[in-house]
DNA sequence: AAATTTGCTTGCATATTGCAAGTGTAAAGA
DNA sequence: TCTTTACACTTGCAATATGCAAGCAAATTT
């Protein structure tokens, strides 16, 4: 349980407080790049997230609406996460932090193609890959609807 | 102390392992758009931060060459920290997140008309902004290197 | 010479993280 | 049907990080 603590008026320091974190955006990268949605998906990336700090994350992403849980359409056993517009509207922060990074530190060739294609034309690829996450947010619905 | 771990080759998870906490980025914005430059300046942030956590803040982002320590031209009791160039091609993140709390998020009224200026032509603001931070960055000359 | 400013460091209580193991429900296999 | 297995967590506990208050040395001011 994370506390809504707002610590200034500050849009930076009301950011930080619900995704300051070293876990928050890697798995909303994962539902951006990599088409993960469950809990098992988050568990298996790279950077090997413990299990308790991916519950509380995922809670957390929640409670700011940046995630929703759905029921999943293979099996009720699975939980289906999906983004938010909210969460949809990070994709400008995350591509400036990947430009970033390309410029200033040693990255994985397996994701330059992409921001090589970012930095031909950033506005373009923002609004298509918004458009096409926007559709995929668009195809289901919530579970959290009937509590 | 931190270590400097790192977790995966993503750009993202690199990026967070140097400013994927509270604070750094509020030192960063601190030292951008209130041209703060002393450990005492930083300490009297809305925020609040804890002075042994602030050293530490500091020392990352020394390590990580996003900032400079230099000799104050006032007084030698002083510090002076000054943003380098890496810093500085962070202000694209830091402007794209105050867009995103500016849609989502309640923020103090005296930042909305830098916001609102932003909104109008981005590319022009980044760049007329960078500019002079680059400008301030020039003038002076770091003490680290008489180690 | 004494008091104050400045930039920290130190000690300690509390909170967060990370790891390993366990739990409950749903689905799949025998 | 009975038994595994899959899945999404929860729990306990040790390690680490944070927050608060106090302390401290060097430089500056009074």
């Amino acid at each position: 349980m994370e506390k809504l603590k707002k610590r200034s008026g500050c849009p930076i320091s009301c950011s930080l407080d619900i995704f300051g974190d070293k876990w928050s955006l890697l798995i909303i990268r994962d539902m951006m790049f990599s088409q993960k949605s469950t809990y098992g998906d988050f568990l298996k990336s790279a950077e090997g997230i413990a299990t308790n700090i991916l519950a509380s994350r995922l809670q957390g992403l929640e409670e700011n609406k940046l995630i929703e849980k759905l029921e999943h359409p293979d099996s009720k056993a699975k939980v289906l996460y999906k983004l938010t517009q909210k969460a949809i509207d990070l994709l400008p922060v995350i591509i400036e932090i990947h430009l970033w990074a390309d410029k200033y530190l040693a990255i994985a060739p397996e994701v330059k193609a992409m921001i090589k294609e970012v930095k031909k034309e950033k506005d373009v690829y923002v609004k298509r890959m918004t458009k096409e996450l926007k559709k995929q947010m668009t195809a289901e619905t919530a579970i959290s609807n009937k509590n």
